[in-house]
DNA sequence: GTGCAGGCTTGATAATTATCAAGTCACAAG
DNA sequence: CTTGTGACTTGATAATTATCAAGCCTGCAC
């Protein structure tokens, strides 16, 4: 791996805290990866052998039951995954396919037990991601079982909308089918569901997704600190 | 707090191999409390002072939005509740009431911050206690976006089946509208629910769920490691 | 023992969402 | 430039679930 490379991973704030050679334990056995897009990286059921890092590109978790696919989450730059198997050394819960050519680290599972046994700032940043990650996944379910589905739109909207600068027009970063998937509804509903927020000033023309009156949005999506 | 009491929650696994001065640290300046039934424990958006323990009893965890209520999870006995909060020193994602008589061990979250940096054994049972936590609540989100209300109600019988020592006629530990929450629908359609599961032999009878034919519930349920 | 309240069941209807089909459009490959 | 494929949109219909209402049952309080 190059000194290059081996930078941006410090950089990053999992390890940006931790000691020299807690770093070196850590990339010594690491790999850096680039991977077309629709690859899967793992598959659910099978053990964790590496914790993932997402270093550029976009990365989708899901997951599969009888027949039946769903998107969990979609992971973007510096976002970690699989964490809690690796910590606790069993089967991943969720699949991963990169949406996008990426670029993903690799440490081994036991690198990462290793040293967080041995660096407390590293264990402090594992378990702050750990947390960082859990409470993600709890405020999705929250959007799941609390909103119609057109407010999970409109609320995936005005997120987007601060993510990309506060911008009145956005570029969805994903397909649309797999943004259905993830706020949990078909890719028919959820073409559907965009136009059924023309009423509240939203238009789409392919990728770009244009609001037309930011206070009608936020009226209709009633934005929540704990949910969004 | 009683010595008899101190020796219960040295043998919760949280405490049961951290040193003994870790121990004192997070004892000396906790709580042991009894609620009565319907209690708020907690309420979302409050800041978590405290790390939460069921030592005894049942207690909820749900949250509201624009005058929706819904489930999160259910906790019982030796269960932790809001531990990424008190890990990241943020707002509480969910509130908490007791739905039966219960009794709470209550640790200032200073005090579980201050022991988790100087005691890897403690850090090494809160990162792999927040993992399972966390693991729990995908499987949980896995269940609602994968399989139908039904498949829910039949998954959630054989889980009880299983934990009640595989007997064939189950109680439901809690009431059935908490039950329906906590699946994702609501009442009446619980009730319906469990009707349709007549034609797998489940028969009900007040808290009482009676399974005629395992293996016609199981074909049905299609119970999946990585979900149930 | 009686009355009341809350939980639950059942029926009817409305709303939401899924499924299936067909057509369009854009992009990539040849 | 042409053709084919995949993503998306739109229409029609089916299925699922929510909502509303009414009645029943059980347990608790007086």
């Amino acid at each position: 791996m190059s000194i290059q490379r081996i930078e941006e991973i410090r950089n990053i704030p999992l390890f940006a805290d931790i000691g020299d050679e807690s770093f070196a334990t850590l990339t010594r056995g690491a790999y850096f990866q680039a991977f077309p897009a629709n690859m899967e990286l793992i598959t659910e059921g099978e053990s964790a052998d590496f914790l993932h890092i997402v270093h550029s590109g976009c990365v989708e978790l899901f997951s599969t039951w009888a027949g039946n696919e769903t998107t969990i989450t979609t992971l973007y730059e510096n976002s970690t995954f699989i964490l809690a198997a690796t910590i606790k050394d069993a089967p991943n819960l969720m699949s991963a396919r990169t949406l996008s050519k990426s670029e993903v680290i690799m440490l081994p599972s036991e690198d990462v037990r290793w040293v967080f046994e041995r660096d407390p700032a590293f264990a402090m940043a594992i378990v702050v991601e750990l947390s960082r990650c859990y409470r993600a996944t709890i405020r999705n379910m929250k959007n799941l079982k609390l909103r119609s589905s057109l407010e999970r739109l409109a609320n995936y909207i005005l997120k987007q909308h601060h993510r990309q600068g506060d911008t009145l027009t956005i570029t969805l970063p994903i397909e649309k089918r797999r943004l259905a998937s993830y706020l949990g509804m078909t890719p028919e509903n959820l073409s559907r569901a965009f136009k059924s927020l023309g009423a509240h000033s939203v238009r789409v023309d392919g990728q770009k997704v244009t609001i037309g009156d930011i206070d009608a949005l936020n009226r209709f999506a009633k934005p929540d600190v704990l949910i969004d």
